[in-house]
DNA sequence: ATAGCAGTTGGAGTTAACTCCAAGTCAAGC
DNA sequence: GCTTGACTTGGAGTTAACTCCAACTGCTAT
């Protein structure tokens, strides 16, 4: 698969893909004879996954140095199963946190409901 | 209040105070005859909602429109609830994918977890 | 009245994560 | 063999959201 299918399929751009590539977010690439990327379906997986934990909000960083971990071998498997285990933790705390700010806009929705059917009361803000 | 006594209360910089306010993310804050802020209960609820708002992922352009709404009158009561409830959607549609996310999570690790049960095999990535 | 500290401003600097660009290469079709 | 279009690279530019800085002002305590 060439760069441009990858990126129209994973709907990410061909600049960010070389750009995660670059920053370690992918493991080995592999490369036509005149030296242009070639991914496998295993590639995209690994696209996919990358994709995923961004919009999750985990950083190029930690991706990186879970990539990196990888890199290193079997040895490094509880390090990577911790890794995951502290992005899990942080990720359930933002998404409580996000269940906290629903209510608290669900609430304030209301109230805006109720003024504009009290004749346009304002409210405090 | 003082910007540090609000600083500290509401575990946002100074900094990030003035910027807010030049921003306009808060509602014409008060000065002492010397021009120094002077912050009463209200604007501290208000600093708290912005932060809220903002570590639930609402842009600092989105908080100014709902303040610079807010400033034009209560003409604009719809248009702030309709601002709010577009908001609330994008953000119901981020706890819904992260919730997903979170269950991919734990089941990679609970992956990692056999695979280091059974003698350290190595995983795809 | 002077030292010292908290506050003020405008504007510059920083960081993360892209995003764009120029100059060059390569494979395919005419 | 030449054009065309997709690919390559290193590096510069962009954006959002802060964060820092220098120069200045103005209370407060000695």
């Amino acid at each position: 698969m060439t760069i441009s299918e990858v990126s129209k399929r994973c709907n990410i751009s061909p600049d960010t893909l070389r750009y995660y590539e670059k920053a370690g977010l992918l493991l080995d690439v592999n490369r036509t004879a005149g030296g242009i990327r070639d991914y496998t379906e295993q590639d995209c997986t690994q696209i996919e996954f990358v994709k995923c934990m961004r919009s999750a909000g985990l950083s190029i960083e930690v991706l990186r140095k879970y990539f990196e971990l990888f890199k290193r071998g079997k040895h490094t498997l509880k390090a990577r199963r911790d890794l995951l285990a502290t992005e899990r933790k942080a990720l359930q705390e933002r998404f409580l946190e996000l269940q906290g700010t629903l209510k608290r806009l669900d609430y304030k929705i209301s109230v805006y409901d109720q003024a504009i059917a009290s004749k346009n009361k304002e409210l405090k803000f």
